[in-house]
DNA sequence: ACCTACACGTGATGC
DNA sequence: TGCATCACGTGTAGG
């Protein structure tokens, strides 16, 4: 490839050599001298003359390398996405990019109908609608909103208590702040709740947690399960 | 482009014919004879010689042809997923090969990790620790089951109506078969069922499928919705 | 020897 | 004008 390159340069620069050799002319203006010609006048305009011809051919050798040089450049970030996508293929047989491009156009098309599929078979664009039952094992997370500023979602699995709700009540009160929606399931004597919490001091976060977390293991007289 | 392919295949036949001007040598057989050299033995080698050059030269040229051709066919494949890539991409606002790729590569990451979030999300962890409430619009899917060997799963949203469970019941009943696991929802004054029905021979899907679709749509006296 | 797939440099075309 | 993109024919390597 290297090899080619050079050559085919060099062609190239024999070609334009070869139709003008201008650089001798212009190296030995002694002939026009001996010419007998008004010297001033006619060395100037072959000068220019050959000046412009020269820096053309120039500017031809120039050209066409930039061109192919970039070129080069487009080829490599093209090829470079056919890399790319050769790595986030899974059972990539053949490697070329034929083969590339049906296997892309395939996952894409397969993607695309498992998506919808699933979209659709859980019914709403996504989990809004989606209810989840309370988790075996307690647990605890809070976390900031995306969708509101200011908003902090605390998610909670625990055993269900007579007093659980009032207790996070006074949890949430403990920190100066207010529940503006909620999503609270309980079956089987277990409760899940979301709480989405407003007026949370950035600070308060830990403190939050805490509160929450002595809430929902207090000792409170537990409800009976129901067992039928 | 027309011009330029016969433009070059002409190139190609004067280089070939300007390296080895074989014909004019082979019409002239008289120029050998008049050389002076052994008639037979001389003429037969150099006809030879030459029948072969010339084939030679014809199959560099022919070769070539079909080279190109077949170069032709593989831009023109790989330009046709280009082109499959370009509709059944959206939103892609540069149409080049590059941005074609660059967001081919996007949605594919972007779709897999759509799937894999809705897969966990729905059913990854297990869809057992998940309700989903009945879709707005009714629907009815059958599909084989993948864990339970002979298990059809059927899901539907409909109207809920007094007698549509035990119309479920009959329909279900008059393709022989039997509910082995259920998931029943109401909210709403709307119903999702998923039915695990097993025993259902594999020409009956079909008629299952129909039978459902009477019960669901059965005009049975509707319950009517809470609306506090 | 043949075919396939690729990289290359170049001319053409549109902005 | 320069720049980017494309199609083309060709040289070349691997199977």
């Amino acid at each position: 490839m290297e090899a080619n390159q050079s050559k085919s340069m060099v062609f190239l620069l024999q070609l334009v050599q070869g139709m003008q050799p201008f650089r001798s002319y212009y190296n030995s203006e002694a002939q026009m001298i001996r010419g007998g010609f008004p010297q001033p006048f006619i060395s100037r305009t072959y000068k220019t003359s050959f000046l412009k011809k020269r820096s053309n051919a120039e500017i031809k050798v120039v050209a066409a390398k930039k061109h192919s040089e970039a070129e080069k450049r487009r080829r490599m970030r093209i090829n470079g996405q056919y890399e790319t996508l050769r790595t986030i293929l899974p059972n990539l047989i053949k490697k070329d990019k034929a083969s590339v491009l049906a296997e892309t156009i395939k996952q894409v098309k397969e993607l695309k109908k498992k998506v919808s599929k699933l979209e659709q078979d859980s019914c709403g664009n996504s989990s809004k609608d989606v209810v989840k039952f309370p988790s075996g094992a307690d647990r605890l997370n809070l976390e900031r909103c995306n969708d509101e500023e200011g908003v902090v979602k605390a998610t909670l699995s625990c055993e269900e208590s007579l007093g659980l709700m009032s207790a996070i009540s006074r949890a949430i009160g403990s920190v100066k702040s207010k529940v503006v929606k909620a999503e609270i399931v309980s079956v089987g004597g277990r409760n899940r709740s979301v709480l989405w919490v407003k007026g949370l001091g950035k600070d308060r976060m830990g403190m939050l947690k805490s509160s929450l977390k002595i809430a929902m293991h207090k000792p409170a007289f537990k409800m009976r399960r129901s067992t039928h």
